[in-house]
DNA sequence: ATTGGTATGTTATAATATAACAAAAAGAGG
DNA sequence: CCTCTTTTTGTTATATTATAACATACCAAT
């Protein structure tokens, strides 16, 4: 997956602001802070990691982060939709397709287990195939996780050797 | 969901027995007193859950079971596919779908927010659907997680004042 | 019987997440 | 600006989920 990062990181912190604006709530200095530490690239980090690099980038502070620090910030962001959840490895990642006014959205998330990048994707179409089969039985859905475990492109073609 | 819940154990059981003896692995008492446990009702258990009533069952017992003991038979009845494990919420369920020879296929559970039953369903349209999105940026699909968190058709009626 | 693989028992600890409460900061209204 | 209320942050402790490591027991095949 190559693109300008660097332009794929402003659009996505000018929406997180846009969109805190829009709900009236407040992308705090640490909020961003974590934001900004899962937008550095496309892979999911866990908790205590994302612990680490806010601690690496506070050094200077009197305090030292703590784990509900985190934890805060990510609910914030978690709602606000600006970040998913990796139910499957207990990660975070910053969202990364393009959204309308809203920011929340169901994700569809394509995870390499060898290079760890997270590919997002829009899932209209499993999404409706899955709310048909719900219906079916009368169940109400509130939210839809969906995850794909498997390899990227780049890290098949590099393993490539393996399949000779 | 109103069923036959004795025969639905029993035709479970068999099936674990069976494919236990096609794949040579071995479903020792300790793995049964778990899946057990797991087709009791139709919903996920977390593991400490499970431990606390494996522990009940053997009171009798010289030995108290710790926690790899229940993690052990979880992984070996998650690799069977006898066992599916709800990642949204660190927990287990037995499996409940008609399977041919196989044990192992992709699960879909819809999951009950307010009693915590677990429905399982096959997936096949949103399956495919997922399918074809990866095959558009060469992503190479190992497993798919999908679940489906909301209210049984029971729940929902139960609380219709809500509605009012 | 010996051996090599598999399963279990046991202890400790790692990794993930939240409770609870105090202090500080921010927003709303006068 | 001052006060009140709500939200956010700091801090400590602890709950919850999962695995590492190593010893022992079991089982099956030579
Ligand atoms: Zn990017
Ligand atoms: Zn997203
Ligand atoms: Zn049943
Ligand atoms: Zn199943």
């Amino acid at each position: 997956m190559s693109h300008n990062h660097k332009k794929c990181i402003k659009t996505s912190l000018e929406f997180a602001h846009k969109v805190s604006q829009d709900k009236a709530m407040r992308l705090t200095p640490q909020r961003l802070q974590v934001l900004k530490i899962l937008l550095d690239d496309h892979k999911a980090l866990g908790a205590y990691e994302i612990l680490e690099r806010l601690r690496d980038m506070n050094l200077a502070s009197q305090t030292t982060p703590q784990p509900p620090t985190v934890y805060r910030a990510l609910d914030f962001l978690l709602e606000m939709g600006l970040v998913h959840k990796v139910e499957s490895q207990n990660s975070y990642y910053a969202c990364m397709i393009e959204r309308s006014a809203d920011g929340v959205h169901i994700a569809q998330a394509f995870i390499c287990e060898s290079c760890g990048a997270v590919e997002e994707k829009t899932a209209e179409a499993s999404v409706k195939k899955l709310y048909e089969k719900a219906a079916t039985f009368g169940f109400e859905v509130n939210q839809v996780i969906m995850e794909c475990r498997g390899f990227c492109a780049n890290c098949q073609k590099q393993n490539e050797f393996f399949y000779e």
